[in-house]
DNA sequence: GCGCTTTCGCTACGAGTCGTAGCGTAACTG
DNA sequence: CAGTTACGCTACGACTCGTAGCGAAAGCGC
């Protein structure tokens, strides 16, 4: 049995030096241009590679731009902060650094739009940026769990449909503060809003 | 004194009948075609105007879809259901309901995305979409605490903040379950989200 | 080494959209 | 009726799109 990769063992391999120089380019060229005057030509300039390579390898923009943005997730950790508020706090300030960054703002919002009508986007958003957030929800809850400040989980399906609706809990108040409200996530709105959910997952006994 | 709106009281008025078949073409056109595959032209023919009719009255695609899209938010009320809980479980389901919609969906985002790289566009969505929404908000707030569920505002500037925080918590957890999680926003979850978020409310005492 | 295969950079192309200008006509005002 | 503005229509240059075709380059199996 060969390598995992092995799609085609024959012939000149793709250059994955052409690909960090193209996302690098994608990300540029959002900050620069913004999602509506990005252009592949362009990006293709800025990689120093033929427009046609990079159709070779991404269907267009809005696969391109999701990997492009992808990749500023890859920060996401969760440190033990010592209580189950500090540990949302810290993600949440985490989360809006990244989103505070001007090719997340451009990019992310704009593929999310795109993807409502193209299922395979959403599938490929969800697969390379959501659950990626989502992991931390999981982990942030089972550490509660840990330290006696949440009761355990018991049923799992209910579980997961809790850490569902903290995930979009946490994740859509940054995105609407940053983006729709236009206002900052500071120490002190992350401060406010971990006591809030916290309170509310008390209280519900979650 | 004259009439308010007397910018130019002779000459040919504009046509009001223009200016609702154009914002009714575009909704129809987000439908069909989404946000990326909508042109102006297209949407200037289906409204049975001249393209240069479109161009004298919208800057261009993003104020039109802004203004085509707020239309859709006009149906928003917050009748009084008798509790905090039940309230927010109105709005909730209220709010969803028009993001079901596919005009509003392909659209809303898209034009957030472009707000974020354009001052004048993000005040246009803030004056006719966020502040329409938010002010269920502070009529909420203050209904609880006249029934007593909730201890009543002193600090105005304080009260400010909050409502604030309970706006983007309700709307970007909407949004982020309907577009980004493409899950539906049903009774249940909307009966778990309004008790989490009441039992925060109630914890932290706000 | 030598052929086979795939990717590469480059150029060129038709199709489509953009936003504007110019024109004659329509609608309304004093 | 004269003045003013909006209208529908056509045409335009500039731009982007995504693809095709070419010869050269870069690895792989023999």
């Amino acid at each position: 049995m060969e390598s995992r990769t092995s799609a085609a063992r024959t012939g000149r391999p793709r250059s994955v030096a052409a690909d960090a120089a193209i996302l690098a380019a994608t990300r540029e060229a959002l900050v620069e241009l913004g999602w509506s005057k990005l252009t592949l030509g362009d990006v293709a300039t800025r990689a120093g590679v033929a427009k046609t390579t990079v159709y070779r390898r991404w269907a267009g923009k809005n696969e391109l731009v999701v990997d492009a943005v992808a990749a500023l997730f890859d920060e996401l950790e969760l440190p033990d902060r010592g209580s189950l508020a500090a540990d949302i706090e810290g993600v949440v300030l985490q989360f809006a650094a990244i989103l505070d960054r001007p090719e997340a703002k451009s990019g992310l919002m704009a593929v999310v739009a795109e993807a409502t009508r193209d299922e395979a986007l959403r599938e490929r958003i969800r697969a390379s940026i959501v659950d990626r957030q989502k992991r931390l929800v999981v982990e942030g809850r089972a550490r509660a769990a840990q330290r006696g400040e949440l009761p355990p989980e018991t049923d799992p399906e209910a579980a997961s449909r809790t850490a569902d609706l903290i995930f979009d809990v946490v994740a859509g108040a940054v995105v609407h503060r940053t983006l729709v409200s236009a206002e900052p996530v500071d120490e002190d709105w992350a401060r406010r809003f971990a006591a809030m959910l916290f309170g509310g997952l008390a209280a519900t006994g979650t």
